[in-house]
DNA sequence: TAAACCTTTGTAGATTTTCACAAAAGGTTC
DNA sequence: GAACCTTTTGTGAAAATCTACAAAGGTTTA
């Protein structure tokens, strides 16, 4: 319909959405405005033909988690990231994605959001594409009025978490006010989780995580923050089978992503059960810091651990270690042991601790000492002997387990 | 030989060794003299008759243990402590008893000690009784001399074994040299012994302990005292193969002696391993001290256990009862059991509970509980489903053992 | 340096444990 | 009451663990 001169969107537009209709009225293409987390902002109606990418896209107010995975392994999104120009993008039927062309929106040398428009039936010119940036540029400005409503509103968020995190709201039913009064719905049951960094984490690798976050979906997020070197998120539980289980995953997940697309390595995750009272979010945060704090130190035995439920004896490693020193007691066991493998340059404590480490099981300790299963059996007995220990005891058993984490630990 | 007048021992003797060989020419048969301890203090050598429980009683400085036994068995022993007249003895073959005559010796409403008249080839007449109810009488001026020397040498004991314990000799060369000015040979490795009684011990039963361990051939005491209720013993662990295994069995033989002969019951015993160093009784006593307050807050729980060494878990249960205390934490696996036990009228935690009590073997826990291995094996698996526990995980299954002790320990 | 002792590894048979499957008993649901 | 689920027990074969014993290499001791 529309032909020619200079820039057919420098006039006034009271809301992306009319600005969508206009870009759509300019190319003669349906056309789809988003944010840079791929959430939708605004898209045309003049136009009835469409794409079931697009549909999918403007049912769920946000493009499909496949549809963002398939585009950045394709490479579409990381050019988008990194250019300034329109760039087509092939169809993609397993995904429903038709022939379509996008450009970035930016403001300075941040990406801000997306235009997307749809080449059904037509394939856009070099003119167009020329228009298409004029078009980015015009939204900008809606943009930027967007984000920065969208930045006070998440500073008001970020205090509101941390009140909750530190334990200024202390009753369930004052908690769910102020969600409400923040316009979030709380879920009925939430988990908190907890990623830890190398270093602390950059504004970039801000931009970074929440990006992730917002395009995933197989998370909810109510509450987000960063600490330094820790990026705190309180999700929704609500139907998760198994809290834990899932939780695992979404951090493998995240993890990969990280890696994979930022090169982000050395991510700790950490996470709760799923809770009921928001007034117990506290309790669930130091819950986590005290996960955190103990996968420090032990962090090839808790590699695998990622909650306080299954940290087991590591639950109270510190109360243990404290009890040891006061009363300067030594385990009789490992004493012995140790003077003998020191006077006959043996291993025997060693082998101990791979024994019961592998749950006393013969076979797999063998293979981890690198000895023979007969060798082994050979020492247990040994250390049966010399060390007076019951190996069908497991009350002995246990307190050598545990007092030899606690000596490991004592020696780092 | 020797015929009438009144008492042939009414003159001065050096030795009771010279009394020994006068009652023996008076009576005609041969004679030994012992302390309340049955330790030998004189025996006749003008006659060379004898039979084997003497040999030994002289060879060995002391009557042999399974004679005492035997004499305490078949009453002599009794009889004497409660009567002032002679007693006969029937011969004993079995123990190398030959006929003899005994008298005890006594100061008030004390036994001194015992006079043994052979019976070889003649059978004393009621006149020699009588003469030996005489010679009972002049033994016991010497055997009060003794006692008193004995006496002294006992506080002595006393005081320097008090030094020990609170911490006052802390260097080990320095108590070994006090051993020696005491005339005691310090033993090369030791062990201290704790019996706590039901009530304090008084002088009588004092009398009891004492008396049983110096008839009992199985362990040397090096010291010994009284503090209230508490029955403290230093003794040598040389020659023990395995420390705790003997000092239970003597523990079992001592309680079981004192409920038998003296009618004492509930008596706690609580030892501790062998140690080298003297410096380290202070130490050692610390620890049979603490073990006696942990057995004392849990009973059922803790009566198999003697040493601080085979507390296990108890060493710490405090603590950990406290931290369970604070941090609200409830086990997932034990809650979720609990509800379908609940719920299906089932006991998958009690099967838990003895499955680990068991160290996990399946045939064990499986009589114990009284079904069949696979039934376990069944209810083990619906277990691991339901409360999402791994049996091959070391960590999961301390942590669901301790967590089911301090459960058990909460609900009592 | 030889003898004694400790340690590792291998072999082989006995013993235990594990596992899959089937039958039956008891309970619940429709 | 049939259909279904859960639980218990039994059977037998496969897998594993244990045990005894022997050979060999290393270290310590007299």
């Amino acid at each position: 319909m529309y032909k020619g001169v200079n820039d057919p969107f420098k006039i006034e537009f009271d809301s992306l959405d009319e600005l969508a209709d206009r870009i759509s009225q300019v190319l003669e293409c349906p056309v789809t405005i988003e944010d840079a987390s791929h959430r939708l902002l605004a898209y045309s109606t003049h136009d009835e033909r469409t794409d079931p990418a697009r549909i999918s896209t403007i049912i769920g107010r946000r493009v499909p988690e496949k549809v963002i995975n398939q585009l950045w392994k394709e490479g579409t999104i990381p050019a988008l990231l990194s250019s300034k120009e329109p760039i087509r993008v092939k169809d993609m039927n397993e995904i429903g994605l038709g022939h379509r062309v996008a450009i970035s929106i930016w403001k300075q040398e941040e990406v801000l959001g997306f235009i997307w428009a749809l080449e059904i039936d037509k394939t856009l010119t070099k003119d167009e594409f020329v228009l298409l940036k004029k078009a980015a540029e015009s939204a900008k400005n809606k943009l930027l009025q967007l984000q920065t409503r969208k930045n006070k509103k998440e500073e008001r968020f970020q205090e509101f978490f941390w009140k909750l995190l530190t334990g200024h709201l202390k009753n369930n039913e004052e908690i769910i006010n102020h969600f409400h009064s923040l316009k979030i719905t709380p879920a009925a049951s939430y988990a908190l989780l907890v990623f830890q960094f190398k270093e602390n984490i950059s504004a970039k690798e801000e931009q970074h995580l929440t990006y992730l976050l917002k395009t995933n979906q197989r998370l909810k997020i109510m509450l987000y923050t960063v600490d330094c070197n820790q990026f705190i998120l309180l999700a929704s539980a609500d139907n998760m089978k198994n809290t834990i289980q899932e939780l695992t995953q979404f951090s493998e997940f995240f993890i990969h992503k990280m890696k994979e697309r930022y090169g982000v390595k050395d991510i700790t995750p950490v996470f709760t059960n799923h809770y009921e009272d928001y007034s117990y979010v506290t309790h669930a945060y130091d819950e986590t810091l005290e996960v955190l704090l103990i996968k420090n130190q032990f962090p090839n035995e808790t590699k695998n651990i990622f909650t306080y439920q299954n940290l087991g004896i590591y639950q109270f490693f510190d109360v243990l270690l404290q009890k040891r020193k006061a009363n300067h007691y030594e385990n009789y066991t490992l004493k012995v042991l140790r003077e003998y493998d020191q006077k006959h340059n043996s291993n025997l404590v060693e082998t101990l601790d791979v024994f019961l480490s592998k749950d006393t099981n013969i076979n797999d300790a063998a293979k981890a000492l690198n000895v023979h299963a007969n060798t082994l059996n050979y020492r247990l007995k040994r250390i049966a002997e010399l060390g007076e220990v019951d190996f069908k005891n497991p009350n002995q058993k246990i307190t050598l387990y545990i007092d030899l984490r606690l000596e490991k630990y004592h020696k780092i």
